[in-house]
DNA sequence: TATTGTTATACTCTATAACTATA
DNA sequence: TATAGTTATAGAGTATAACAATA
């Protein structure tokens, strides 16, 4: 890589940091997961839903930060292929909570292993405890506001 | 924001965390730049235009992690508002060094004002010291590999 | 009235391949 | 042969609005 464009205002700006940062990560997360299938939005939703936390789209919109419509076809996709199942809220029939099957969860516990393994691979140049303080100062700028 | 998710292994992922800082942020960037119209990608090739540097096309396409073929549309947006200009280079004809108009630097300037605003407005939850090691921390996380 | 999920639509962003002109 | 830029196209991601069912 080129150094010159470094030295430039925009090189500190976090907003274009961030955003090249996530262009490389997920192109590398969606080629790791390309064989199971799956791209960084549908694994998301999996692993949600293989979580335990049985959450409804609305929880998995705000938390993706997608639209309620884009859940909707996520996970028809995930539904149309045996890994989650809708369940309406016996309470609140208008939410459905999602969670995945045991076939769901097999392949979240796979595709877990291969995001963790191209998240060491995108991040080599850090060390683990700058990774560890990267993770945590991401978890603060991702859920302000 | 309802906190059960974050509980998930999910929330841990730095490749999820990126994701959703880069979708929080790039909105509210965007919402601040209309304006001015101007996107976060329009502004990035303007301010680097602006910055003194005179990137080629290539370098540019490397530098935002964009296909050469999307620096193309974005500099023939930028170029038709007459922001920027294309010069050839007299040793590779082959080349175009971008460079910024009069006007050019002058939008630029309004818009890293803007821009760094929006930044402090999204990070609002952390410590100047904080985002000034996120800054660092993602700069190499953004150039590694 | 307000909210959850759904459908539909348009727009932006991303990925790929083929072409040209230069080197 | 290889590279910078261009054109074209398709697919993924994002944003909005309207609707039905339910609260």
């Amino acid at each position: 890589m080129d150094d010159r464009l470094l030295t430039t205002g925009l090189a500190d700006e976090i907003e274009f940091l961030t955003a090249r940062a996530r262009a490389v990560g997920t192109a590398h997360a969606n080629a790791s997961l390309a064989p199971l299938d799956l791209r960084v939005r549908s694994y998301s939703v999996l692993a949600l839903a293989a979580s335990g936390v049985d959450p409804t789209q609305r929880e998995l919109a705000e938390f993706l930060s997608l639209d309620a419509s884009q859940i909707v076809a996520l996970v028809d996709g995930l539904e149309s292929r045996g890994l989650v199942v809708r369940t309406q809220d016996a309470r609140d029939r208008r939410s459905n909570a999602i969670s995945a099957t045991p076939a769901g969860r097999a392949l979240a516990a796979k595709a877990a292993v291969i995001v963790r393994r191209a998240e060491t691979e995108s991040l080599s140049g850090l060390t683990s405890a700058e990774r560890d303080r990267l993770r945590e100062l991401l978890k603060k700028a991702a859920f302000t506001g």
